[in-house]
DNA sequence: AATGAATGAGTGTTCATTCAT
DNA sequence: CATGAATGAACACTCATTCAT
């Protein structure tokens, strides 16, 4: 019977990817646990059980909303890496990206956030774990490739240094409301100079 | 009638004590929604009844947990914001007492940063929210007095100053291990370090 | 956005009554707080979880029963009320009403015998300690009538009287089984020649 | 080592018949299923954990006080039925000694209305089913004496009046306040006027 | 006699998930 | 595509009961 077409594996991608957003939403404002399924149905005026019909299960909307933001990170990072800029431009064009990344995905940032250790224990985000090394890898480097150079300090626990501008940027997600007063950019540029500058004068 | 006494309730504060200190670790750990109390009780080595023995409720346990850790917190800040330093030197003290107040209460910090957003919105957590109101309110007032007094730079955003300069503290307590190389004080010298002067070398 | 219809939550007003129904007949058996939601549940074929998809809580079925309940004997004893009978007439009325009511909702007036006093306590039933003040009035009103009017005695306490007849009919609640030898009309004609006339021969 | 006693049966029956009456006052008041052991502790000024050094059990606690006051009513009652009365006199001594175990025993009778049809399933206590036939006999057996003697009216099906006059006296129970302005002989002497000779006047 | 602490079975309730319609 | 109804496992919490001290 032609008539009766099994759903397809996107049957409509503009339903699915508002449905996500708004468990995206969901998700951010209340925490991953604590939001139930019915919340988001009745969050996209549907029953709980009709979300089904879109996504096998509750873990798969946030792992789809996760592996979504992440895809779109890395194509942004590693444009920047793969860039050959000195190691002081690399970390101003990472922070700039990651700033413009929390203003596109604030929700999905903020679950990062909160869930990501908790969720990488399970195999299925596993890329949650492979992420976080890739991570700390570029900057790493980068880092290091600045303090050899000099264009940072040497008399700084490099791992400390590297957490600290890690949470820097990332933090903020939990703050930062899309259309405030001041754009990603801007953000990104007064980050970017207390992180290198301090928040002191310089003489 | 003199026999009716009613018999204390809370004789034996150590193992209250010995039990939070148990429950914090594991909602630490996992979060407190998805905490079960059957999981606290295991790691207590007794079964999830038991602990309605000396609690009233697996809400009670934070609420305990959480106003703990803010009466002592406040006690450090107290004292270092009635000491009548100046505005640097406030900063100074104010981060080594959070570094040290992280290294004491570890998991109540950390719970505090995932779940206190959440927990506010109920009336027993109100204090939640007066504790951030009087956090920010001490932390912007020394900031406004040192950039009057030119100890800090005018020409950034003030409130994103206070945000950067809370959350780079406080999210140490997500991968802060007591016992490990660093002390306390010498993560909040470092800290205090690229804060104030960068990590960029000053020339 | 007009996506956003809230779908109807009481669709299928029939199953919840055939619920309540089942469960009105194990309250009245056992005991309200004696009866545990699944054993309704079993009497009804289902599982226990499965009731709240119909019931909020336990607490909401017996309120739904004893409103229910309620109502409609006060639109019995209402239309009785209103008219304009005389006192001896009025009392007939009410207790052929009465007991007109048990047959038809012998399991909520069981309940309401045995639990009210209890459930009375909790704002959510307030309704019950109105209930009982207006059956009060329109029992004690009647009664006086009645002795002011020389169709009742005067040398008897009337708040006794008013107990008297109101425990008489209702406890019949506890042993009344539907479908016995007795119609209620027949069993309030003989409770009437009883609460009347006296279980002595009138010489 | 004879110092150590084994607890007696009734270590000190004083301190057993306080325990009992607190026992039987909350029993009465909040139900049996919904009175916990540790609210009668609290009302008699100890832990939970210490009722059991004077009772078995729960169950073992309203066993004694209503097969106490079985014994008692009893006592009463076969004094009547013994004494060869007639039948109006043997009614009217009957419902007299019932108000009087009431005004003595009234926790005790509440709890037998309430709880004695839920709790005479349990083998534990036959005896209250016994106890309901024996009654059953001699009420049934005065009531139609007095049809066979003329005294009592023939028009009225006697199982009918059976349950009229026990309900009548019984439910007396779940109102009757000892110290009230009636005292129990009293309210059996105007009880007994209405169930003889009816709340309307005799012309 | 009574306490402090624990047990273990059970209770009402929640929630992700399923599925016939 | 969505609904209505149900499942079943898990959860926080209660409570009668036990027992060493």
């Amino acid at each position: 019977m032609p008539t009766k077409k099994k759903p397809q594996v996107t049957p409509t991608p503009e339903r699915r990817r508002e449905l996500l957003a708004t468990a995206a939403e969901v998700f951010a404002a209340q925490g991953y646990n604590a939001t139930t399924v019915r919340r988001i149905a009745d969050e996209a005026g549907m029953l709980a059980g009709s979300l089904y019909y879109h996504f096998d299960s509750k873990e798969s909307m946030v792992d789809e909303i996760l592996s979504t933001f992440l895809d779109e990170l890395w194509q942004g990072y590693d444009e920047v890496l793969a860039a050959g800029l000195g190691p002081r431009e690399t970390v101003e064009a990472l922070v700039t990206e990651s700033f413009r990344e929390i203003d596109r995905h604030r929700p999905a940032v903020a679950i990062y956030q909160k869930e990501s250790r908790h969720l990488a224990t399970q195999p299925r985000f596993a890329y949650l774990a492979d992420s976080q090394t890739r991570f700390e890898k570029a900057w790493l480097g980068t880092l290091e490739r600045g303090v050899a150079d000099g264009v940072f300090r040497d008399d700084l626990d490099i791992r400390l240094t590297y957490r600290f501008v890690r949470d820097t940027v990332w933090v903020a997600a939990s703050w930062y409301r899309p259309g405030g007063q001041h754009s990603p950019e801007e953000i990104a540029r007064q980050y970017l100079s207390m992180v290198l500058d301090g928040i002191a004068p310089r003489t």
